[in-house]
DNA sequence: ATTATATATGTTATATTATAACACTTTGTT
DNA sequence: AACAAAGTGTTATAATATAACATATATAAT
């Protein structure tokens, strides 16, 4: 049984940021939202975003540099993550499709096993097409 | 019969370094390298890279943001793009899997049909292992 | 051939995203 | 208490990317 990891004041309030918004979010724009709270560096955001990574609390949306909470209880920390993301509105959802993670997951090419992998689909959500 | 498109002379130099690379290039990596060609800012090495991304002469690797050649005929023009990426060198292979990439991209998630992914596995390759 | 249209270029300035480095504090272990 | 590990605050700077404007070249109509 893993114990609930206790966050750090600033990983709990970038992590509430987060997890309060609609859509990702972008560290400079969690930065803005934070300086009433005392947090004045974009290292302190930086910092609090990859611990908050690596404990697969949250994802990078690497097309966009912008940040989401993981919705994702059996998502496996940070190994296994596939994005639908709307390219007209700012929509990114988090898929969880078991047949699609195990297929992923036991993709290998060349002798080359991966450790890890982050997929990206892009295309219209409904309110947009 | 699609006509060989022909390039610019900026599109043509970004082009022919990229290819020559061992390894993905970064945008002012480029700049450095062709400032003796008289090129001298970035946007001019962000638009040839624009135009040629289009094309599907070459693709980002959003996860390094850094640019490789397409060596892939087949590839459909930048809708369908799968690489592996080694954690410990710079290596960036692009994957050619037919299977793969006809289950991506008849992949679809609550009616959304997808028009173009990305997708990024990590780990080590056969000379890091 | 002349006009129109789209595409490309050159340039300066600026915005956005991310990390380095250092001094200090808090938390957990031995 | 002594030590190690993780977190904080801060200043400075590096790296990535776009805005805006003036001009030039290529393509396609008329
Ligand atoms: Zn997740
Ligand atoms: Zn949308
Ligand atoms: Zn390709
Ligand atoms: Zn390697």
């Amino acid at each position: 049984m893993t114990q609930a990891q206790i966050l750090s004041k600033n990983q709990q309030i970038v992590l509430d940021i987060i997890e309060k918004a609609r859509g990702p979010l972008k560290a400079y724009s969690i930065l803005f939202n934070v300086q009433k709270k005392g947090i004045n560096a974009p290292q302190q955001i930086y910092r609090a975003l990859d611990k908050l990574i690596k404990l697969g609390k949250i994802h990078k949306i690497e097309s966009k540099n912008a940040f989401v909470a993981c919705r994702n209880t059996d998502c496996e920390i940070s190994k296994a993550t596939a994005f639908s993301i709307c390219e007209n509105c700012e929509m990114v959802d988090e898929i969880s499709d078991t047949k699609l993670s195990k297929y992923l997951t036991s993709f290998n090419k060349k002798g080359m096993k991966f450790k890890r992998f982050n997929l990206e689909f892009f295309g219209l959500c409904k309110k947009c097409k």
